[in-house]
DNA sequence: TCTGGGGTCCTAGGACCC
DNA sequence: TCTGGGGTCCTAGGACCC
């Protein structure tokens, strides 16, 4: 029996639903006009979350910086980020989704698959995924693209297709006619690196792919991801929709500076920001790590990274500090300047306890009392500065 | 024009053990 | 005295996704 999977995808997702908020409130439609949902412009480093159909026309991607976008179109709405928001409206989306299907992944924020195979009773796929589309927009007021196809790859190619507020079908029987002239790039795990590999190769169109030999390929990207690039390029993919959603396995925060630093003080204030950060987060999760790691990129993009094994698994932050900033200080010479910094935890466990150690830092009530009280404050205000924590250090 | 932030998986070499 | 082969863990780096 042939397997039937939707893949649901929000049309410029972070733009859409701040277009929603923004109409609610009695503003305009941003979707009309050249708009885009980026961070502080004012920072030239900012880059551009999502963009409205206007705006792409004009050129503007995603992830091109805001100065560069304001320069081709200096009327450009500018909108900022709500991240609380955003998940409010993703929820309201995958609970439709859904209720077409309980085997249902969630993707991305702004993504899910289902599998429809079992829940059609006789109808077609595509007046079911209409049905789905409009009820969307019917209820929360944006528009989804709904790709339907016989396994997950082609449901998500097909949802690629013509945008917005579409439907697209991608039957294994229409690969040749519809994926296989398009251009290599397009096939999902197809990124720069890879495509220009290919295309050095004289390997331009998914088609060209398909056709190529296994052995051929191999020789080009590596034995493991040539596999699943013949099989994907011909329309293939047996991996199922995960209904479980799978934990976290490592957590990392990173800042990029204004302008690059150099000064050891100002690095050292970032590393001890995420941190804290990333520490909060894991003890949120009931988490403790093992592993620390640290990177940081300079002017070039070019990054360096360390990383180390804890004794035992620990969730203090100022035990994951200090041996981030031991690893920092083999990693970076002190003196090159840095664009960004970031701190990872990752071998994530959920034991209950520390075991006890014989050589049990004698701060250690200390270091649980910061974490308590920036748990606490965090919670609280979302944030809370360095100075703060230093002070709560002392009493 | 000058490039954010947060993830996952893979590879290859070295250490160490049996 | 000189030597094989396999397994696991760690590390750094690279590729991809949204």
């Amino acid at each position: 029996m042939r397997r039937v999977i939707f893949h649901i995808d929000v049309n410029s997702a972070f733009l859409s639903w701040s277009a929603v908020k923004l109409l609610q409130e009695g503003q305009a439609d941003i979707r009309l006009v050249p708009s885009v949902v980026s961070g502080d412009p004012s920072d030239r480093r900012s880059i551009i979350t999502a963009a409205s159909i206007p705006a792409k026309k004009l050129g503007i991607k995603t992830a091109q910086p805001v100065s560069m976008a304001l320069r081709s179109c200096p009327s450009l709405v500018i909108v900022r980020g709500d991240w609380d928001w955003y998940k409010r409206c993703s929820h309201g989306f995958i609970e439709i989704c859904r209720s077409y299907s309980p085997v249902l992944q969630q993707f991305s924020i702004d993504e899910c698959f289902i599998d429809m195979t079992f829940r059609l009773a006789g109808r077609d796929p595509v007046e079911v995924a209409t049905q789905l589309k409009e009820q969307i927009k019917q209820t929360l007021g944006f528009t989804v693209n709904v790709g339907v196809g016989s396994n997950k790859l082609l449901a998500k190619m097909a949802s690629d297709f013509e945008k917005p507020d579409k439907v697209h079908t991608l039957w294994e029987e229409e690969v040749p006619q519809k994926m296989w002239p398009l251009q290599v790039r397009d096939l999902l795990w197809v990124g720069k690196k890879t495509e220009a590999r290919l295309v050095a190769n004289g390997i331009k169109t998914i088609g060209d792919l398909a056709k190529l030999g296994l052995g051929s390929l191999s020789q080009l990207v590596g034995q493991k991801f040539a596999l699943q690039l013949h099989e994907n390029a011909n329309g293939r993919d047996d991996s199922p929709v995960e209904t479980e959603t799978s934990e976290a396995k490592s957590y990392s925060a990173e800042r990029t500076f204004r302008e690059d630093l150099s000064d050891p003080k100002d690095i050292d204030r970032a590393l001890f920001n995420v941190a804290c950060i990333v520490a909060h987060r894991i003890r949120k999760d009931h988490f403790r790590a093992s592993t620390v790691s640290i990177f940081v990129k300079y002017k070039d993009f070019s990054v360096s990274q360390k990383q180390c094994q804890l004794a035992q698994p620990t969730d203090v932050t100022a035990l994951i500090l200090a041996d981030a900033r031991r690893i920092l200080a083999e990693a970076w010479d002190g003196v090159t300047p840095i664009r960004q910094v970031g701190l990872g935890v990752s071998k994530l466990t959920h034991e209950a306890a520390e075991q006890m150690s014989l050589f049990e830092d004698p701060k250690m009530d200390f270091y649980r009392e910061w974490d308590r009280q920036y748990d606490a404050k965090r919670t609280r205000e979302g944030r809370m500065s360095r100075e703060e924590f230093d002070e709560a250090l002392k009493r």
